[in-house]
DNA sequence: AGCACA
């Protein structure tokens, strides 16, 4: 088996993630980029010496989890590729949805839990609960604003409604998986918007149909038109 | 290399 021994479970566990990446933008990164195969509950990572250079990626489903493993194995994130595994245990996070947390105390190898009863769940996992589904969403309309989309095709595509701590790595993780992609540009004085570059109008498309209300952020769906001539 | 839930 190519993950190892481990049973299949619905967190997956990396490890060879880039140390020098701050742990709020790697667990960020990692929710935009896992988003594309399920549902994020909650995502894991530590600067401790023992956990550095890990995270632990948790998703509402185990089919989800097992296509995440075989599609990113090796991904290069950082400059370095990850390498991905299924979570030895249980997620924290499944645990007290399911009933079977236990306090840090008794925390043992095989003393199964006893039943806790179900604690009211408060979502304090850091704000990565998305009420509705996948992160990849499409449906989503309107600009909102004053102007309206230019619908002229264009090579270059305008991105909108980021959240303010995207980064230019968070958007060519996820933009440089579709074909023809050159860069991604960013403006130091005007947060939430990027431009993001295609080789011609054709691959460009493709990338804004699969990306237009992704959201890299639960509360963030990205906006995705053609930029202006 | 390193499997936790600051």
């Amino acid at each position: 088996m190519l993950s190892g021994d481990i049973p299949p479970n619905q967190t997956i566990y990396i490890k060879n993630l880039n140390e020098k990446v701050k742990k709020e933008e790697l667990k960020r990164s990692l929710y935009a980029l896992f988003s594309q195969y399920g549902r994020i509950l909650d995502v894991v990572a530590l600067k401790t010496p023992k956990l550095r250079g890990q995270a632990w990626v948790v998703f509402s489903e185990v089919t989800a989890s097992s296509m995440a493993i075989r599609q990113m194995q090796n991904f290069p994130f950082y400059d370095k590729p990850m390498f991905i595994q299924y979570a030895k245990e249980k997620s924290d996070y499944i645990a007290k949805a399911d009933g079977t947390f236990v306090v840090k105390e008794k925390r043992k190898k095989h003393d199964r839990a006893e039943k806790k009863h179900k604690a009211d769940d408060s979502q304090q996992n850091g704000g990565f609960n998305d009420s509705n589904g996948h992160g990849a969403e499409k449906p989503f309309h309107k600009t909102g604003g004053t102007q309206d989309p230019p619908t002229v095709p264009n090579n270059i595509l305008f991105i909108e409604n980021l959240p303010n701590e995207t980064t230019t790595m968070m958007l060519q993780l996820l933009f440089q998986q579709y074909p023809g992609f050159r860069e991604v540009r960013m403006i130091e004085a005007k947060p939430g918007i990027a431009f993001v570059e295609f080789e011609d109008d054709s691959e460009s498309t493709i990338a804004m149909q699969a990306l237009n209300g992704f959201k890299i952020t639960p509360q963030n769906p990205m906006f995705v038109t053609y930029a202006k001539k």
